[in-house]
RNA sequence: GGUCUCGUGGCCGAGCGGUUAGGCACCGGUCUGCAAAACCGUCUACUCCGGUUCGAAUCCGGACGAGACCUCCA
């Protein structure tokens, strides 16, 4: 049962566009993954997120998912100034090790925090540092095609000669003529011969401390060129998705359509897809702005920039609630209010197990089922889905009021699409249960003592109670099924 | 400087030509010994100025403002 109607924004016409897989039933998507010269931030982990997501509604929608996200563990090699940099050295030498000592250690952190953000592992995670060979390769085809040509050591993609057959620009709408005067004026690029050129391979600088063998001497590959070795590799010259970052979109992306092109002659991918910047207190976060921190900070409370803790789940809930496609404003207010209606959607969930069924519906389930697949179907509208299943929780707890009815039957499915779409689709996890289980008899023995002060009207005695517990972090719900406590 | 995107109520954030987005906060109510919680309900909008249209938050033009990319970047 796939979903036919799935409409998906493609950054490459900049609109909307019916999801046609090259293969009926089949999707290969490729995402950029993240470079382990530092820990992942928080604006990092929105992009996996979102395609996280994306590669969780493809699955829940049937299709057959072939997901790989790279790790790149290679140094890009060159700055605007045509200075040898490898960040990933400069990261190793400052803190004393080896460059694949520090990439290990990060990708251990990054591992650990997909798992604690709930995130599907790709099918794939292939590294930089693995696929040397086939970047060789990559570069030595487009080399033949006549797209590159080598300078003193290093190779350069030629720009202007694919420019004759192909159009460069043509995912980030940028034009070649105007893109000089765009340039700000670069110095110390002689050894390229347009400035729009861009590295394929660079000779090695006495301070890499990562370098390889190659046809043109020793070097290390151009940031580009590992992507389109891995996706090749992996899912073929062409092949359905190819997300990112929007700020992805120019250069890498316009340079890995060339590339590959170039070598292969095609676009590797025929929906491209940009997933937007995370802002925190109205910013693009950044260390300069004072307003970065790391996945893990948030949910330890580690960072200044919040005055509590926040859970992993209410974090996500609360991107969840933006489109991958627009900027998102991460704010104290903003956490609060998603973690607030998070438990509200989450407690309306766990209702749904201790509603009374009727003989006789009295709305139609199938229509609010179905609005959550229109909602994801359009551009995985995330937002809206989340203002659907907020549709359902008012009618859960109408029917626990008894003010609407459901049969069994129709409780079932609710209850089904429902988990499906907040569990599989969305990754967030009900009714993680917090409670100790030393605590929990403790309570139990208490809650006792204090309703048999409640039924002798000893209010005095029930609020001490209530009072001291709230005291020490526990708040107490009173309802007609008795008390409980969190 | 060039290219592009965006400006929605107290906050976050959907919608993109006519129909309630949603969450949080506020307010009213139900429940309760009281309170909290929970639930139900209500109210606050579309930066400004023109234009197109029977009708615009939604399309077009302009102004102002914010941001992204052009250089490593999710």
């Amino acid at each position: 049962m796939h979903s036919s109607k799935l409409q998906l924004y493609n950054s490459l016409s900049g609109k909307k566009e019916p999801f046609q897989p090259l293969h009926e039933g089949r999707v290969g998507m490729y995402v950029c993954g993240p470079t382990l010269y530092s820990e992942p931030h928080m604006g990092n982990m929105r992009t996996f997120i979102n395609f996280d997501m994306i590669y969780r509604y493809l699955l829940f929608s049937g299709y057959h998912v072939k997901y790989v996200r790279n790790i790149t563990d290679a140094g890009h090699i060159t700055n605007s100034l045509g200075e040898a940099v490898d960040s990933i050295g400069s990261a190793a030498r400052l803190e004393q090790v080896q460059s694949l000592e520090i990439v290990y250690k990060y990708n251990v952190k990054f591992q650990e925090l997909q798992r604690i953000y709930n995130l599907l592992p790709p099918s794939i995670e292939p590294t930089a540092t693995a696929h040397i060979q086939e970047q060789i390769e990559m570069i030595e085809k487009i080399l033949e095609n006549g797209f590159a040509y080598v300078v003193n050591g290093s190779v350069y993609f030629d720009v202007r000669k694919f420019s004759e057959k192909y159009q460069y620009g043509i995912l980030s709408g940028r034009k070649i003529d105007e893109l000089e005067e765009e340039t700000r004026a670069l110095n110390a690029q002689e050894e390229k011969q347009f400035f729009a050129d861009f590295a394929l391979w660079k000779k090695a600088h006495p301070d890499d401390m990562q370098i390889w063998r190659s046809p043109w001497g020793d070097g290390n590959p151009g940031w580009h060129i590992e992507c389109t070795a891995m996706s090749t590799k992996y899912l073929g010259n062409q092949f359905d998705i190819h997300g990112g970052g929007m700020d992805l979109k120019f250069p890498h992306h316009e340079d890995e359509i060339a590339q590959n092109c170039g070598a292969l002659g095609c676009n590797p991918a025929t929906y491209w897809m940009h997933a937007n910047m995370l802002n925190v207190n109205g910013q693009k976060m950044s260390k300069s702005f004072g307003n970065y921190f790391l996945p893990q900070e948030i949910i330890e409370g580690s960072t200044s920039l919040f005055t509590k803790p926040f859970a992993a789940n209410v974090v996500r809930f609360c991107m969840m609630q933006a489109h991958y496609r627009s900027t998102l404003d991460l704010t104290q207010d903003s956490l609060e209010a998603a973690e607030k209606g998070y438990a509200r959607l989450s407690d309306a969930l766990l209702l749904l197990d201790k509603l009374t069924p009727s003989e006789q519906s009295s709305f139609d389930v199938q229509e609010l089922i179905q609005s959550f697949y229109t909602a994801m179907d359009d551009d995985f509208n995330a937002p809206t889905l989340i203002a659907n299943l907020f549709e359902a929780v008012r009618r859960i707890n109408l029917i626990n009021d008894g003010k609407e009815q459901l049969t069994a039957a129709d409780i079932s499915e609710l209850k089904n699409a429902v988990f499906g779409f907040v569990q599989e689709v969305l990754g967030l996890q009900i009714g993680v249960a917090n409670s100790d289980a030393k605590l929990a008899p403790v309570m139990e023995l208490v809650l006792d003592l204090r309703q048999h002060a409640r039924s002798n009207k000893d209010w005095t005695t029930s609020d001490r109670i209530r009072d001291g517990l709230a005291a020490a972090g526990i708040t107490i719900k009173d309802s007609k099924e008795g008390t409980s406590w969190s």
